[in-house]
DNA sequence: AACTCAATCAACCGCTCTCAA
DNA sequence: TTTGAGAGCGGTTGATTGAGT
């Protein structure tokens, strides 16, 4: 017995949206908040499944969303978080504010991979590409894979702690720079290569956002299954905040105006980059994991 | 100007996860 | 404990755009 689909396909429009389509969506999720995907498109009065509402919403239409290329310091963070992280992209989108793991996702496939592979790094393993390596990556999807089973198994190993993150309660607040990832040599390549473009774009303020409506912890992770319209009366305080509340602390701290100061890169000597949830900034740690505990 | 090819990115698909009944 | 609905995630596709010839 197969699964349902999630919606009733029959009659549903697909493809790109109108900007009619995009004035009903927004029209109504400013109006009633985000609730039950799958009861929006009927009471929006729309012709697409509550997937395809979702998925608009979270990746286009959402008022905090930043535009443009991602700028050289987030390129950067996507590199150090996908090298602890993996493909793990809602978890890598939660540490940009205003940018949606499809925008990364993309970004990483498009931009990144290949200005790795020009430097010389691989971009699944974020190791310096040996000849041998160089040889790996043109052997296809298979060795692909195999390696991104390396990547995934660092990062369940990630009792090390290096970087916490404040707002995050899930297995990564407490990841971990495996000594098997060299990450000053990546670190250095970024220094030294030209190929990083910055694109600062503004960033939208927690004030300019009028969204009536909770969001979706980086647009990934929470959702609102309590306080849908039809099926529940009451919506919980702490469930309607603004979208951009639930952005990394961190990134206020840094104002993500500048990132110039910020080493995202953990160094190897010393200390080591920690996330102190009390002052709410980063700091060399000097590599005592104990004291977050 | 016309055509081809590559790059980009919005959107879809199918699977997994979560949670309530 | 089981089951099913809904939401979320990651991989992939395909339409569009731009560069090169």
């Amino acid at each position: 017995m197969g699964r349902q689909p999630c919606c009733d396909k029959v009659g549903l429009k697909k493809g790109p949206w109108t900007t009619e389509e995009d004035k009903k969506l927004i029209d109504f999720i400013l109006t009633n908040g985000q609730c039950c995907w799958r009861a929006v498109p009927k009471l929006a009065g729309l012709l697409r499944c509550g997937k395809s509402c979702r998925l608009r919403w979270t990746n286009y239409l959402r008022p905090d969303l930043k535009r443009g290329l991602l700028s050289e310091s987030e390129e950067k963070l996507v590199i150090e978080l996908h090298s602890r992280l993996g493909n793990k992209w809602s978890k890598i989108a939660s540490h940009l504010p205003g940018r949606t793991d499809n925008e990364i996702k993309n970004h990483w496939n498009t931009h990144i991979k290949k200005k790795l592979r020009k430097m010389g790094i691989d971009p699944i393993t974020h190791r310096p590409i040996s000849s041998t390596d160089e040889h790996h990556h043109q052997t296809g999807q298979q060795q692909q894979q195999e390696q991104v089973g390396v990547v995934a198994g660092e990062d369940k190993r990630s009792e090390n702690i290096i970087l916490q993150c404040s707002q995050s309660q899930e297995e990564e607040k407490s990841v971990s720079v495996s000594s098997s990832f060299d990450f000053i040599e990546t670190d250095t390549f970024l220094q030294k290569s030209p190929g990083f473009c910055t694109d600062e774009v503004p960033m939208i303020q927690p004030h300019e956002i009028i969204v009536p409506c909770a969001s979706t912890a980086s647009y990934s992770s929470t959702s609102l299954p309590s306080s849908c319209l039809s099926s529940s009366p009451s919506v919980k305080a702490e469930e309607i905040q603004f979208p951009c509340m639930e952005w990394p602390d961190p990134m206020y701290f840094y104002g993500m105006d500048d990132f110039s100061q910020w080493d995202p890169i953990p160094n190897n000597g010393d200390g080591e980059l920690a996330f102190d949830p009390l002052n709410q900034l980063y700091q060399r740690t000097a590599g005592d994991q104990e004291s977050w505990n």
